[in-house]
DNA sequence: ATCGCCCTGTGGTCTATACAACATGTCAAG
DNA sequence: CTTGACATGTTGTATAGACCACAGGGCGAT
């Protein structure tokens, strides 16, 4: 604690300079989680500021989840968490990885073709408009876990053809080779059995409990580019989300 | 804004009262999306408290992204959005409700039991800790959709047993009768094959698509209150999810 | 007409202080 | 041994005041 100090000319206010130096301890396990973080008292103390202000480095870390206080006890730090919002825009490849496991693909169909109802109505745009059609067998430890079709549409991507999407993310190809950043999705979650060519596809029985997921992406602009459309293997893939509730409208 | 006032002697915090008040006009629509709200100096005066205390009741719906703040400009009501993240947390009667089907209960079990060791280690209690059990048949439209199995842990939940929980939401009472309010989840989903017992309550066939969840809730503090396993039909449930990509730790 | 300064009002940061509410341990009275 | 009062330390709430940084309008000099 001694080496950390607090820059007082400096233009970065002291709540944040605080709330950094807190950030540092807990990101480097040197406070674990569900340790007990020094009192707003003694952290006046400690750096010579006031306590309100040392609340208010405490008070951002609590909105962030990264803190929790228990009145009358002291601050704690908050188990794990956070991280999960990410990894679910983060695709199949990170995913994987996430958990240990080594991801790779198998290429079914990268080619242009006319939009289907569905796929239009998601992409907002005409029935019949072509898009980029995906279809990517998805293994983890070379298991069969997912296949995943997925339509994409934006000024120049049938470019994506010439891309290598069995080596490479498709949502890290989209952002460093197309500029094209996907922020927001909204995605739909359904239980059902396997049909007969998933299951060919996923090496189980048809009739196998499977998860169908429907996702739309979009961009900062609230643009959709892509839907996806994803079948995958019931017993070897669980979601993970963290719900929040807004008090708004309560 | 005459008509609203501040309670002094209160046991309610006055940035609270506050909150309320604010969030009242917003939600009424007495002040739309963009509007600006009264700054905090004019809230000062209006209602003849200090600034800090005005600002830290602001400062509370900017974190619930209710406001935004432009510094030199003032304070402004966000435009919509949100809403979508409430309804995972609002529960199944909400949910149905939501979709304007009618929701209906059947209790099965409501009673203390002790906790198993998945149930105490996501409670964070001791195997064996008595919490109350509510096992629930969930139906739309008369229509067996769910089972339901919460294990509930908190100061006084026994008295759970006494309040009608198949007309009543079990989120809704926990909030107005036992000041219990669930702010945050995580949620596990896995795609299964329904089992014999399960196919019997939800009327469908051993082997039919179903949708397992996990989920543990937790308070304002983040202290886990509830686990919930519950299984859904497979054809008559779809989950909706809107994911961000969030900027943490980048 | 345009540029630039100043004034005013806004949120942003910080201090110093006070008391309330709650958790926990100590210790004396029963 | 148990109970209750008390002391101590924690976060929660609230006040009054100060100065900084920024936005925008007014107004004079150019």
């Amino acid at each position: 604690m001694v080496l950390d100090i607090i820059h007082r000319n400096s233009p970065i206010p002291i709540y944040h300079q605080l709330k950094e130096i807190l950030l540092k301890k807990i990101r480097t396990g040197e406070w674990q989680p569900g340790a007990l973080i020094p009192s707003e008292r003694e952290l006046c103390e400690t750096f010579g500021i006031s306590r309100m202000t040392a609340r208010q480095a405490i008070t951002d870390l609590v909105n962030e989840g990264v803190c929790y206080r228990e009145q009358g006890r002291g601050t704690f730090v908050s188990p794990r968490k956070i991280q999960q919002q990410l990894q679910h825009l983060s695709g199949f490849t990170e995913d994987i990885r996430a958990r240990g496991q080594s991801p790779s693909t198998k290429v079914l169909v990268a080619a242009m073709r006319p939009a289907n109802e569905t796929t239009a109505d998601r992409l907002r745009v005409a029935i019949g408009t072509p898009v980029f059609c995906l279809e990517r067998l998805r293994l983890a430890d070379d298991q069969p876990l997912a296949v995943e079709r997925t339509h994409i549409l934006f000024k120049g991507c049938e470019l994506l053809a010439d891309e290598d999407l069995e080596h490479n993310s498709l949502y890290r190809t989209l952002e460093s080779r197309f500029g094209v950043l996907l922020v927001e999705a909204d995605q739909e979650l359904e239980a059902g059995l396997a049909s007969a060519e998933d299951a060919q596809l996923l090496q189980i029985a048809v009739g196998s409990a499977v998860l169908y997921t429907r996702r739309t992406s979009y961009t900062e602009r609230n643009q959709p580019i892509e839907y996806a459309r994803s079948v995958y293997c019931g017993n070897k893939y669980v979601f993970y989300t963290h719900l929040k509730r807004e008090q708004l409208f309560s």
